[in-house]
DNA sequence: TATTTATCTTGACCCACGTCAAGGCAAATT
DNA sequence: AATTTGCCTTGACGTGGGTCAAGATAAATA
């Protein structure tokens, strides 16, 4: 699984020039510190639309960090139905919900043209032995997670989980430095409604709702968000404020 | 905020004495690092029924581990509407989606006399950094944390929600040494409906019809599971198998 | 440019579940 | 023992949103 022979991803290998520094997992190291990590980070060539990063039930050796593009995590349960448990963007870590049970409970896929670190996790471990900030880092990362699960399941009618949503995607593309308020939606309708548990047909007809109450515009993937603060109190606030 | 005083939980306060070292922090330390963590953890004398730990938006300070009883985590809306995020049981901690944010994100009201030790998170870091083997707990506990949450937004229907949840109070149960079958739930009808978002009267209705389907009996919380196998296909296995 | 294929929209229908209201039961309080 | 209070159950009714089916648009392929 090395990649020395990839000569385009390489070069963007090192953290300490990748930009997402600022959100994922190298926040708050020092320079030497950083350079420790960039040791046990590795790089992947790119992966196509809709390409598995690892599947459920596979023993757990990484956790994943996106470099860009995005990748979506789906469990299948018991009667075959697939379920899209989250949305990752770049700067954010998937395959944490692996540690405990020691094999991937879900499978990662790309939305689009996606890339992603690999990093050993037992070497990540030892690596957060050593480096108190990598610790903190990682254990703030994942109080994080559990905070972004657990606001998932606050949200009760279809248009405060939908306005919910726009909203968390919003302030996670403004963090990364994109606006806030247009967004390329990337997934499709079917996705988005998997994901918040509810029809396609409701997404599409909320979406309607939404533009007539002049909250946004939406063309396919291409959202504009006109009114953000009707957003919010639509959202109840419950995953965005 | 020192216990010193409080004879009862000073006595039965070391991990090493607890009982509940196979679930809780403790897992997977030796001798020499369990008297290390002891020397962190405070006992609090018991809290009566429906007090709080703490309330959301303080400072975070302290994550909790259950040593009797239940407690509940509750977040409210913008509209005021509460919502019961989780319950935690004996060995299992809370206060950890606090870590991120540095405040508390919910409040923790006890169920009924209740009992928890208090870690000051700093000094559980420092720890965590000298001790690879109560690093390991912790990210495995923030781990499985993440899962329970996700877990909990696949269910879809009312029966599924209803039949995971017993399932999953269930498995812990039987975790901690208890029947799996016999189970004295604790919390009133309105905080099951309310936690898995639907209404009193659907889980009243559900009750009934489970019972009839000869899947449980209960009678206000004492609840009865007679086919588990049963439930679990009810489930869809997704919080439970 | 035409043709296929996937995605999105829109309407009609219906059912699971929420809401409202009344009554039963058990625990707490007097 | 009697009364109050809170919790649970049951029924009647309405509705949000799911399902099914048909079109519309856009993207992919020829």
């Amino acid at each position: 699984m090395s990649n020395q022979n990839s000569a385009i991803t390489t070069s963007f290998l090192k953290c300490s020039q990748c930009g997402l520094g600022k959100l994922c997992l190298p926040l708050g190291l020092d320079y030497q510190d950083m350079n420790e990590l960039e040791n046990i980070i590795e790089a992947s060539s790119p992966y196509k639309d809709n390409q598995p990063v690892y599947r459920a039930d596979q023993k757990f050796e990484r956790i994943f960090a996106v470099k860009s593009g995005i990748f979506k995590t789906v469990v299948i349960d018991a009667n075959g139905n697939e379920h899209i448990l989250g949305f990752h963007l770049p700067g954010e870590l998937f395959g944490l919900d692996a540690i405990y049970p020691k094999k991937y409970i879900s499978t990662a896929i790309s939305l689009g043209t996606s890339s992603v670190c690999g990093i050993n996790y037992n070497d990540l471990e030892n690596l957060a032995g050593k480096l108190p900030s990598l610790q903190r880092q990682l254990f703030s990362l994942m109080s994080k997670e559990v905070h972004t699960s657990q606001a998932m399941t606050v949200e009760h009618a279809a248009d405060q989980k939908l306005a919910g949503f726009i909203l968390t995607l919003s302030e996670r593309y403004k963090q990364r430095g994109y606006s806030e308020t247009r967004i390329n939606l990337m997934m499709p309708r079917r996705d988005i409604a998997n994901h918040l548990n509810m029809a396609a047909e409701t997404v599409s007809r909320l979406f309607k709702r939404f533009q007539k109450d002049g909250l946004l515009e939406i063309k396919r993937t291409d959202l504009h968000i006109i009114d953000l603060e009707g957003l919010k109190r639509l959202a109840g606030c419950a995953s965005a404020c």
